[in-house]
DNA sequence: TTGAAAGCGATACCAC
DNA sequence: GTGGTATCGCTTTCAA
C-alpha cells in the first residue's frame, strides 16, 4: 500500500540500512548512492513510517499539549503560540483539553505519556501535581508548566508575572485617584495567589490599608468566574467605606463585576473603577470597555515551546528554567476616571486602546 | 522505564499474548485470567505503546485536525466537541492551524497524512480544495470537511445550514417590523453565499425587494472581519431608503457594523436592528447584547468526530456523507424593537436570553 | 483457553 | 562505505 524503505533498496539493489543511512542524512554514504535513493524516494513519494520510527527510537516527534479548556481564549492563545513555534521543526501537537477536571487531566498525561510524546506542556487543574510529575518523571520526559504553577515543585515553569500583575493594575488604580481599592480574588493557586500579593504590596507601597472584606473570594475555578464575579461585587458594594477602585483576578470575573454594577445602578467608572486581568479579545466591545493586564499569551506559548525543543535536544534535564513573562498595562474606559489616569509611571509598559469608536456611548434604546 | 506487556505476562506468569487479548478485551480468556491480568495492569499503570501496536495494526489512532485557526472561538468549539467524542476510543486529536493561509494549509494536510493519521478533518480556507482531494484520496485517508464546502467536490462534510442561517436572521428582522432590511456580506465560498442565498429567499418569500446597494460585501477572510464590518455599515447608512435592520454574516462582522453606527451618533435596535451569526460567547456581553444564529458549534465538532470514527471503521468509503445541523436564533437586545420582535414563528427554534443583568443601560460616565 | 512464532518498518551496532 | 542482524512492543496466526 504505502512505500516503505524496503522498496526502495531492492529497487536499487542496495541494502535497506543503506537507504535508511540517506534518508537520515548520515555521512558514511558515497555521493551516488546517496543521490540515486534520494531520486527513487522522491519518486515513490517515499514517507517513513513514524510508528516503525518511533518504536526503534523511542521519539515520537509529537509534544503533548494539556489545556483546562480549549475554548477559554487564553489557552487558545498559548496553543497558537506553541503550535507556531514547533512549526518549523517537523514536530507535531497533539491537545487535549482536561475540561477543567483534574481527574481527567491525570488521565490524558497517562495517554500522552502512552503516545511517546517527546515532551509535555501543561496548564494543570490539579491542586497538588506530585502524582503526576512522579509519574512523568519515571518516562523521563520533559515537561514544562505553564500558566499555574506549584510553589512546592522543581519543576519549568513558564508563566506570567502574577505579582507583577496585581501590582500593575492596583498602581493604575490608585493612580486613577482611587482611594479604596478592592479586590476579587482568583482561585488559591500560583494566579491567584500571586496577583493578590502584587495587590497588596502596591497598596502598601502607598501606604494604603485593606480594610476588611476589600478582598472578596471570587472563582475557585475558571468556569464560573463570570457569576462568581457578580456576587463578590455584590458584596463589595455592601461594604462602608465603598470599594471605588475594584481588581478583578481575570476578564470574566470583571465583566460579572460590572453587570452587578450596572444591576445596582451604578456606573463604571465614576462609581467604581474596574481592572481585569488577561486582556481578552472581547475586552474593547464591552458596554464599558475593560481596562486589563495583558500576559502575552501567545508568546508565553511560544517560549513554552521553545524550551520545550531546547529540553529534547539536551541530555541534561536536572536543572528546572523558570521564565516569567513581564505583564502589560492596557487602559480603556472602565478605568479612565476624569482623565487622571493617564498618567502612566515613567518605565512601566502601557498601552492605552485607541478609544476611536468605543462601544461606550450612553444607548438610544432600553 | 515504562511498563509493557512483558512486565505482566511475566509477573503472573502467563504468555504476552494472553495479556495482549486479555487487554483487547478478546473473548477467548478465562475469568479469573483476564481479572489478574487487569488487576496487575492498573498496578502497574500499564499503558499500551502506541507506536507499537500502531506499526502492527497500520493504525495511528490519531485523528487530524486542520483550522483556519485556533483564537477563532467557532473553531476552538469545533474542536472541543471532536475532542470530546473521540476522547473514549482511544484516539488522539493532532491539531495545526492553518492561520488562514492555503498554502500552509496544503502543507500541514502533507504533513498530517505523513504522520498516517486515521482520518483527517479539515476546516479548509482554500479556494479551490481538488488537489488537496487528490493528494488525501490517494493515501486512501478518510476525511471530512468541516464548515466550508466545496459545491463541486464529492466530500463528506459536516456544517450548519447556511442558507437557513440566513432566512432565519433575515424572517427574525423582517417579524421585528423592519421593512429595509441589508445584508453584510461574507466571504464567497459556501457559508457566506448560503448565508447571501437564505437572506434572499426570506425578502422573496415576504415579497420584499433588496434595493440596490443593500448587499455590500463585507470580510473576504476571517480575520479582517470587524474592519471590513464597519466599513460595510458606513455605506449602509449613507443609503436611501437607509435600511432599518441589518443582517450580518457573522458576529465579528456585526460588532464592526455596530461600532459604525454609534459613531454615527445613531441607536441600536432603534435606528438598526442588528443580527449576526455565531453565537459567541461575548455576544451577551456587548455594549448592546447582539442578537445572533446559533450554529451549535460544539455539536458540529461531535458529529464530525463521529463519522470519522465510522468512516476508519467501515471499509466502504464510497458514498460520502453530508451532515447540515439545524441553525437556531438566539434573541438580544440588539433586534428587540419595541417588543414586537418576540414573536416568534411556531416551530422555529428559538431562544431568548434571560435578559437579567444585561450590559444595556445608559452608562453614567462617557 | 493458552501460547510459540512470525512479522510490522524502521534504527543501532558492529563487522566487513 | 556498506550491510547483516538484533531489536523496539505489540498483534496475528495457528498449533497445542
Amino acid at each position: 500500500m504505502s512505500v516503505r524503505m524496503k522498496d526502495i533498496a531492492r529497487d536499487l539493489k542496495v541494502s535497506i540500512v543503506t537507504v535508511s543511512k540517506v534518508l537520515r542524512n548520515h555521512s558514511d554514504i558515497s555521493p551516488e548512492t546517496r543521490a540515486r535513493v534520494l531520486k527513487r524516494a522522491r519518486e515513490l513519494h517515499y514517507q517513513p513510517n513514524w510508528a516503525a520510527r518511533s518504536l526503534v527510537t523511542g521519539r515520537s516527534y509529537m509534544i503533548g499539549l494539556i489545556v483546562p479548556s480549549l475554548v477559554h481564549p487564553f489557552f487558545a492563545e498559548v496553543a497558537r503560540g506553541i503550535s507556531k513555534k514547533i512549526r518549523r521543526s517537523g514536530y507535531s501537537l497533539v491537545i487535549t483539553s482536561a475540561e477543567e477536571d483534574p481527574k481527567l487531566e491525570q488521565q490524558e498525561i497517562e495517554h500522552l505519556l502512552a503516545r511517546q510524546v517527546d515532551a509535555l506542556i501543561i496548564a494543570s487543574t490539579q491542586l497538588s501535581f506530585g502524582e503526576s510529575q512522579r509519574r512523568i518523571e519515571t518516562r523521563n520526559v520533559p515537561y514544562i508548566l505553564v500558566d499555574r504553577n506549584f510553589s512546592d515543585l522543581r519543576a519549568n515553569y513558564v508563566g506570567a508575572d502574577n505579582d507583577e500583575i496585581g501590582a500593575l493594575a492596583t498602581q493604575h488604580l490608585i493612580e486613577c485617584g482611587c482611594h479604596h481599592i478592592a479586590h476579587i480574588c482568583g482561585p488559591m493557586i500560583s494566579t491567584g495567589t500571586g496577583r493578590l500579593k502584587g495587590y497588596r504590596r502596591a497598596l502598601e507601597r502607598h501606604g494604603l490599608k485593606v480594610p476588611p472584606g476589600y478582598e472578596v473570594a471570587g472563582s475557585s475555578g475558571d468556569d464560573d468566574a463570570e457569576a462568581s464575579g457578580y456576587e463578590a461585587m455584590r458584596k463589595l458594594m455592601a461594604l462602608r467605606p465603598r470599594p471605588d477602585g475594584v481588581f478583578c483576578f481575570n476578564d470574566p470575573t470583571a465583566v460579572g463585576a460590572m453587570k452587578a454594577i450596572f444591576d445596582a445602578g451604578l456606573g463604571i467608572p465614576d462609581d467604581f473603577a474596574i481592572v481585569g486581568a488577561g486582556n481578552f479579545g472581547y475586552d474593547s466591545l464591552l458596554c464599558v470597555p475593560l481596562s486589563s493586564i495583558d500576559q502575552s499569551s501567545a508568546s508565553l506559548g511560544e517560549r513554552a515551546a521553545k524550551l520545550a525543543l531546547g529540553l529534547i535536544d539536551s541530555k541534561d534535564r536536572s536543572r528546572p528554567r523558570t521564565i516569567i513573562l513581564p505583564p502589560r498595562l492596557v487602559v480603556r474606559e472602565s478605568s479612565r476616571k476624569g482623565g487622571s489616569c493617564n498618567a502612566v509611571e515613567p518605565g512601566a509598559t502601557s498601552t492605552k486602546d485607541s478609544p476611536s469608536h468605543a462601544l461606550s456611548r450612553p444607548l438610544s434604546a432600553p
